[in-house]
DNA sequence: TTGCAAATTTGGAACGTTCCAATTATCAAG
DNA sequence: CTTGATAATTGGAACGTTCCAAATTTGCAA
């Protein structure tokens, strides 16, 4: 014994009755007599039997694999992990599996990867895109007619669903906070100008600054890289001009710090002197000093909605490209200096 | 056109050859001609071919899937992230996919989850398990000869391969260096007893003590929750006795952060008036203020070296059940007050 | 009993690959 | 122009499931 896997020709065998009726048992059909049922349920324990989920997808015309591909451009950054944990709950309590690989932000590692999920039959793939990805990687995949589903960055020419936090939005609600401390100019720093999200961003920015009546002046938008590094390189350039900006809205939180450093290097405290608002609200923005004040965008849940459209789209053999901007909130801290102002503290 | 998927079947026919010769050409044997093989290729890139593991998984006798599993208890902590980053690095250079899952500490999804993978004819399993495991959970795959790894924390009873760090050594590294810095009173905080991993570290530390000649008094070991508000907790209940530590090595970074929360709440300043160390080097640990020592275990090497001897066993059949201590070093930074101690200092 | 519908069960024929044994093409030497 | 050997190719027969159409059993009224 032990030779060979067990089947489910042995079971049949096992039970005295055919395999078809093994496989209705194992599908959990109707049609099944309630005494064969337990019967054959028994001899599966007994005889140790595991399903195999390769032979029945040969089967069945692949749509149905319960394997879905997670591909996820950096899972040490605490963001994107969260949203593979999130992903991973609602795909996991429908009964798929999650296949989940790390690109590190290499669009041919990205290709890889996909290729191979391909091979194995998903049914469905969600990806939040390595920097650089193209349409043209996405096609092949598309072409297929496997859905998919984009998150938190977007690739531009495909024809694909994408989920995305609410950029222009957050941004807006940044200034407004701003402006109710009291701030009459605030700069707009960091982020590349020819990338979506900063454009997005920055037509929150102009928008809020058009509502709320405060000043308008180009030279407070100083573009840069969207890191530490550029952050400090932003505001450098910002308190440059003469009618030097009091607050500021960074691109995403790395920038937020290296704005802190910045102002430090000149003797002006973040937080005291100048205010500072971030994006995205990572691990750190909460420990940093000062606490970062930041538009927090909840990933698990991004990772959760992703997967629901996936899967939705998995359902309805193929639906339409569908577009959700998830919704922001921002989350006060100590970085405008803003302790004990009346404005939704961060509970907890 | 594009009715069904493009087989092996429609490839031989376009190329005018038979389904047997492409299939070599798949494998990359060396029996094929050089001009047909082109050819095959050609046709297969022009139809748009993709390979079906399944089907070939299927006639292959299960054990080449090209999948490993990986389950992990905690996705979200960045430290088991780090660990499956590792994984997929050398898994993937290895031409396999990982299939990761998260269970989020429960042993029945964790259950779940594992047959899932077992279903999908996975050819290898690592896993970091849940709290509260049993050798008995991984039973059924281990006899059925599917190679396990287990990584971090070990599961009793269980004859599987295991990597752990030397949670021995690292904590008696870190009273090492309290001593040296002068203190004589140093606490354990943190952990549950009834886990192997803090039953390792706590050997460590009555190993230093005892080896130091410092005090020893078992009501400087508190116990509590493995987590932030676990260390709040145990921090005071430690200063609450008579004679109280100055210092104090907690049982992870978690911990560490939430005894400097416990130590402001009651005035006492971190890192200058009390000295802490935690483990295991999370990401935060580094910005945190102050910037917390503590005893590094390079979780991404970890991931590789479980991953490698994993697929060691693979490829060997099945070997010995192997038990793998990853060394680990102690990493000083502000949480000590030690800045400029003679004690190799982080570099860069 | 008989008949008939509903409830169960059942043999194949797929699914897309790999492997084996066997066939055919190629070519150098006799 | 055989012969043999070597190189290259090729038809099935698996692999473990699902699905279909058909067969069998059952229940029950006539």
């Amino acid at each position: 014994m032990t030779k060979g896997r067990v089947t489910v020709i042995d079971i049949a065998k096992a039970a005295g009755v055919s395999k078809s009726t093994v496989s209705l048992v194992l599908q959990g059909s109707s049609l099944v007599n309630e005494a064969t049922r337990t019967k054959v349920n028994a001899v599966m324990r007994e005889l140790g039997y595991v399903y195999n989920r390769g032979a029945a997808n040969l089967r069945q015309s692949g749509s149905k694999s319960k394997i879905i591909g997670v591909v996820v451009n950096d899972l040490t950054n605490g963001f994107f992990a969260e949203l593979a944990v999130g992903v991973d709950m609602v795909v996991q309590s429908a009964g798929f599996v999650q296949f989940l690989s790390n690109t590190s932000e290499s669009p041919d590692r990205q290709r890889e990867v996909i290729a191979s999920m391909r091979e194995h039959g998903i049914s469905g793939l969600i990806l939040s895109p390595a920097r650089g990805t193209e349409a043209s990687d996405l096609k092949p995949i598309v072409a297929s007619g496997i859905p998919v589903v984009v998150a938190v960055r977007n690739v531009p020419g495909a024809k694909v669903s994408s989920i995305a936090s609410d950029n222009r939005e957050g941004v807006f609600a940044a200034v407004q906070h701003l402006v109710s401390l009291g701030h009459r100019r605030i700069a707009f720093l960091g982020g590349f100008r020819d990338t979506a999200v900063f454009n997005e961003r920055l037509e929150g920015y102009r928008a809020a600054v058009a509502a709320c009546r405060v000043e308008q002046d180009d030279d407070l938008i100083v573009d840069a890289a969207p890191s530490r590094a550029g952050g400090a390189e932003a505001i450098g350039r910002a308190l440059s001009i003469s009618n030097k900006p009091t607050a500021a809205v960074c691109f995403n939180d790395a920038v937020a710090f290296g704005v802190c450093d910045g102002l430090r290097a000149k003797g002006i405290e973040p937080g005291r002197d100048f205010s500072i608002v971030g994006f995205d609200d990572v691990i750190e923005a909460r420990t940093a000093v000062p606490a970062l004040t930041t538009i927090s965008v909840d990933p698990q849940g991004m990772g959760r909605r992703a997967a629901q459209l996936l899967l939705k789209q998995i359902s309805a053999g193929k639906a339409e490209a569908e577009t959700i901007v998830s919704s922001v909130r921002l989350v006060v801290r100590d970085s405008c200096g803003a302790s004990g102002v009346p404005v939704g503290r961060e509970q907890a």
